[in-house]
DNA sequence: TAGGTTATCAAAAACGTTTTTGTCAATGAA
DNA sequence: TTCATTGACAAAAACGTTTTTGATAACCTA
C-alpha cells in the first residue's frame, strides 16, 4: 500500500500521485515537483506486479537463454556480449533486460517454457537467440502477439524482426583466402546443422570453392559441436584420411585450437604446412600457439542493434518487415594459416 | 479475467477453482480433478503479477549478473556453469530463476539495482555471486529481510549462508606442487584484491610458501584481471625482473594461457624450463601447449548446493547460519609445470 | 430428534497500481 | 453578465489473483 501512503504523506489523492509520477500533463507543476522530490526521500518504488497488472506494460524484455548441448553451460562467451549490448540500448529507453534459462532443450519442454514466459506476461517484448533452419519459437511468438526480434535468421514464411552477423560472408571470405593460399582440399569444421548460422557458413565456404570452380568435398564437411574436444577429434580423424586437407576451417576459435592440438600431436606444423583459421576472436585466439587467424564479429554492437530495433517495436516506429541488419566482419590474419606447401 | 473465465466455464466460482488449483483440502477430489483437468485444456496460467500482488509469492529467485571489469562481457563460463545448477534445483523445487544484468560496477549504481530488484518484488529470493572482501550488498540484502546465498564468502559480522569452492585449499596445492618441483621463486598471477577469492588464493599461496619456510616475494605476487591480455602482460613483466621466477600459478587458465604465450615469446619452453599452473580446468586448458596443469572444481555442483540451500531457506527447513558449504577441489596435473631445472 | 461437526463450495475483501470519469473553481469570450 | 473552456485535482472502477469469512447441506452423536 505504497501509493496510497506517499499520497497521504503529500495530502493528495493517489490518481494525483499517480499521474505526477508518470508525468501527465494535467497535474500542476509545483505539485509535480512536491511528488518527484517526496517520492525520491521516502524511496519510492511502484510495485512492477500491481502496474502491469493495470497498465499491461512491464517496461522489460525477456530473453531465454538456451542450454548447451552438454546441458550445463547456458551463455557462452558471445551471448555474454550480446546481452551487455542490448542491456545498454534498452536502459536508455527505459526498459531493462531480464533472462532466463533454458536446462533442457527438447522441443516440447521449450514450447512449454515460451509459453509461459509469454502466457506470464513478465515481458513487453522477447529476444531469440540462437536461431535454427527451421525455428518453432518464431511462428510461437508472433501468434502471441508481442514484439520480438531474433539474433540470427530463420526460414519462414511471415517477414520479421531480425539482427544477424554476415556469417555467410565470414566463411567465403576465410575460404577465399584459404584458396589464394594455393589450397584445394580445404576442410570445413562445422557446428550442429540445425542451427541457420552453420548453413549460412558452409554456404559461404561453397560459394568460395565455387567461384574457384573446386568442387566441393562432402568427406571435408564435418559436422561437430563447436568445441575444442570436438575440433580436436575432427581435424584427427581428417588428418588420418587417404587425402588429408591442406587448410581448415572452423565455426569456432575453440575448434581451431582443438584442431591445432591434434596437428601438434602428429608433429605437424601449423602455419606451415597446415594451414588453420577460426572464428569469433576470442580473447585466447591472440594467445594460442600459433596465434589464430580468424574472424571477428562486433558481438556488442549487434547487441546495441537489437536493443535498438526492440525499443523501436516497442514504440511502435517500425514493423517488424522492417527491421533486418547484417553486421559485417572483418578477417584478422594471424600466424595459423599459410601458403600450400 | 482468466480465472474468472475457468471458473464460469466450469460453473464453480472463483475461489474453489483457486483453491483447487492450489492444492488446498477443503475442496472435493472429484472437483479438484475436473478444475486440473479444464484448465490444463484450456492452457489457464495465472498471472504471475496478481499472483504476486495477492499472495505476496513469485516462486522466482533472483541473480543480478555482474559486468566483467571490460564492463561488456556479463557471464563468463564459470557463473555460465553454475546457474545451471541453482536452475536444476530449483526447477525441482516449483521455483524458477530470473537474471538480469549489471551494465556498469560503480558502488552507488550498484546499490540502486539492488534496491530496486528487490523492492520491485520480483523474487522471494536472491542469490549473490562474484563477493568482494567487503561487500556492501551482502547488508543491503539482508537488511530487505529476503533470503538469500551467496557464491563466495566475505567479511562480515553477522552470519550468512555461503556456498564457495575452497580457493585457499587450491592455491595451496598449486603451490605446494611447485615447492615439491623444487622451485623456490614461486610467482602468482592473481586477479582484483577486492574480490574474496582473490585473497583466498593469496592466502593458500602464502600458506604453502610458509610450510615450507619460503619467504613470500611481493615482486611475485602480481594482480590482473583475470584475462589472457593480462597473464601475457603480467608474466613478461616478471620475465625480464631481476631474478625471474622459475614457477607461476595463475589464478585462471586463461591468464596462464596468457603467460604460456609470453614465454613463449622469449623462447622458453614452458613445461621444461619454467613452470606454470592454472585454475578453472576450462576446456582450452587440455588443449594448448603444453596442456596445461590445472584445479578442477565442479562449478555445476556447487550450482546445485546453492539451489538447494536456497530452498532450504525458502521453506524455512534452514537458518542462514546453518548454511555453509565449501566445495573440494581435485588438481588436474598436465605437461605445464615441471621440476626445477 | 436436536444439536454440533464436517465437507464442500461461494461471497467478498483485499493486494497496489493505472485510468476513466467527475468535480470545481478560475478564466476567457461574447 | 453569462456560458463555455480550461486547469488542477479527486473519486472510483478495474486489473487477476489469493484468502478470509460465510453459508449450506449432509453427517454424526447423544
Amino acid at each position: 500500500m505504497s501509493i496510497v501512503l506517499l499520497a497521504r504523506d503529500l495530502g493528495l489523492s493517489i490518481s494525483t500521485v499517480s499521474r505526477a509520477l508518470n508525468g501527465y500533463h494535467d497535474v500542476a507543476p509545483a505539485t509535480k515537483q512536491r511528488v518527484l522530490k517526496r517520492a525520491r526521500e521516502i524511496g519510492y518504488r511502484p510495485n512492477p506486479g500491481a502496474r502491469r497488472l493495470k497498465s499491461g506494460r512491464s517496461s522489460l524484455v525477456g530473453v531465454i537463454l538456451p542450454a548447451a548441448s552438454d546441458g550445463v553451460r547456458f551463455v557462452d562467451s558471445v551471448a555474454s556480449s550480446l546481452l551487455g549490448g542490448v542491456e545498454v540500448e534498452l536502459e536508455n529507453g527505459g526498459y531493462g533486460l531480464i533472462a532466463t534459462m533454458q536446462t533442457r532443450n527438447d522441443l516440447e519442454r521449450e514450447a512449454a517454457l515460451y509459453e509461459n514466459f509469454i502466457k506470464g506476461s513478465w515481458v513487453d517484448a522477447l529476444l531469440l537467440v540462437r536461431t535454427r533452419v527451421a525455428d518453432p519459437r518464431v511462428e510461437l511468438v508472433r501468434k502471441a502477439h508481442i514484439p520480438f526480434v531474433t539474433y540470427g535468421r530463420t526460414e519462414t514464411a511471415e517477414p520479421y524482426a531480425w539482427v544477424d552477423t554476415d556469417n555467410e560472408k565470414a566463411f567465403y571470405l576465410a575460404t577465399l583466402r584459404q584458396i589464394e593460399f594455393g589450397h584445394e582440399r580445404i576442410a570445413l569444421l562445422n557446428g550442429p546443422l540445425e542451427y541457420n548460422f552453420v548453413r549460412l557458413r558452409e554456404k559461404g565456404y561453397t560459394r568460395a570453392l565455387a567461384k574457384h570452380r573446386i568442387a566441393p568435398d562432402r568427406l571435408l564437411m564435418l559436422n561437430g559441436d563447436l568445441s575444442e574436444v570436438s575440433g580436436y577429434a575432427l581435424c584427427r580423424s581428417l588428418l588420418v584420411s587417404a587425402v588429408p586437407p591442406t587448410a581448415i576451417v572452423c565455426a569456432t576459435d575453440a575448434m581451431a585450437i582443438g584442431a591445432i592440438a591434434a596437428c601438434r600431436e602428429r608433429g605437424m606444423a601449423v602455419g606451415r604446412e597446415i594451414s588453420i583459421a577460426g572464428y569469433g576472436n576470442s580473447s585466447a585466439s591472440g594467445f594460442c600457439d600459433p596465434p589464430l587467424t580468424t574472424i571477428d564479429h562486433a558481438v556488442f554492437e549487434n547487441g546495441r542493434h537489437i536493443g535498438q530495433s526492440l525499443l523501436r517495436l516497442l514504440r511502435a516506429e517500425a514493423k517488424p518487415a522492417d527491421i533486418h541488419y547484417l553486421e559485417p566482419v572483418v578477417l584478422v590474419p594471424r600466424k595459423s594459416d599459410c601458403q600450400r606447401k
